[in-house]
DNA sequence: TGCGAAGATGACGCGCTCGTCACTTTTCTC
DNA sequence: GAGAAAAGTGACGAGCGCGTCATCTTCGCA
């Protein structure tokens, strides 16, 4: 009965399965640890200890702290930019690429509150070991979009880095705010943050107005 | 010569005068320190090393490590909070009020640029430490003016909440890819966010759908 | 069933920071 | 100028995390 073909291919590599399962709860560990307690201020063996391996096993999966936030965050955001591209390939104009955006970083954001903790938590240690890119799962995606857009012609022209960056800020903050509500309310916070970005291009575009004071 | 009133006056207290020297030097090195390693990585001996101080004087000026970024903080945005107060009293509607803002925010991260890197790396450790007002210089107070201009019925009604946090959130990050431009231009930063804001509560006030209703 | 290899274990030595404290130097007061 | 108080100094012991490594356990395979 040992030799049926499913069990045999779920006990196929005991090793295998075994690292697999060990690599799984060192993340999975070091996700917690570092949402609770920050990922400077957690020491190696703060992960380990939430784990039923021995210290110098960890040496066997990760050379150091850093390879495993990154080995995280990696994991964590092929999904959520996948998600972002499906939404991006869906959406037929700006208005519903702005709003599927933000729905799907923020039901992201509700699905894994240990992973939004440690993002807002961490932002400076992520910056620093991911580099912008994976901070709110795919600034770098977005901005090529906002270029492509007025590119397009569908939208007039604006600071396309600074609108990211708003963009993702923002995202982030609202994200925040919205997490520590009951329920966490992501068609509100994304129909919000998709409102205030569309009336602000709008605003942009609309040159108009000399500004008084200033230098000029 | 020694006996002018001036110089009596400075000299006064060599004692006064040493200590709020040493405490200005510790709090000077944190700064930088903070700034180029993190908080949590710097320990008090990497500050201490940035002065001419031995280690055991710091513990005569601050009893740890977090007290130094406290009083870091205090410190630097009294003076920011100041400015937004007087931006703010000057301000004759929502439009001054905003642009006024982000002119005074950016102008002060321009200015310390060593405190404006500070906050970027270690946003996480400064709200730990602070509690959210102090982020952004005054985010609290921000929100308070969000809410008493919906009051006054310049403005309809949004979410508030949602508003300060996505203003904080986005003048952040967008104060961060301007002090990267060659000169920092806050002027540009200001207007950009200023009509990206007003266009978006524009925007907000003019529903189609509803709006989730903020709790009075 | 038995052997060789992959992997797990945890104690070890090193380096670093912490907060303290006995001692020295500087400043204040009379 | 003398004595006292305040402040500065840096060495010390305790504690902790790091990465390693000799040893033991488990797995894979014949």
């Amino acid at each position: 009965m040992s030799a049926t073909p499913a069990a045999a291919a779920q006990a196929a590599g005991r090793r295998a399965r075994t690292k697999r399962h060990n690599r799984a709860a060192i993340l999975d560990a070091a996700r917690h640890v570092f949402a609770e307690s920050g990922y400077e201020a957690s020491s190696i063996r703060d992960v380990v200890r939430r784990t039923e391996l021995a210290a110098g096993t960890f040496y066997n999966y990760f050379p150091d702290k850093e390879s495993v936030l990154l080995a995280l965050l990696e994991d964590r955001t092929r999904e959520l930019r996948g998600r972002l591209r499906l939404a991006r390939a869906r959406a037929r104009d700006f208005e519903g690429l702005v709003g599927d955006a933000y729905r799907v970083y923020f039901g992201f954001l509700v699905e894994d509150p240990a992973m939004a903790e440690l993002l807002r938590r961490n932002s400076g240690a992520v910056r620093a070991v991911a580099g912008e890119p994976a901070l709110a799962g795919g600034v770098d995606d977005l901005l090529g979009d906002l270029r492509a857009t007025i590119a397009s012609g569908e939208v007039p022209s604006f600071d396309a880095e600074y609108m990211a960056a708003a963009m993702a800020g923002a995202g982030l903050e609202i994200g925040v705010r919205m997490l520590t509500r009951r329920p966490p309310d992501v068609e509100g916070a994304a129909r919000f943050a998709t409102a205030l970005f569309l009336g602000g291009v709008a605003a942009l575009s609309r040159p108009a107005e000399p500004q008084p004071a200033a230098s000029a």
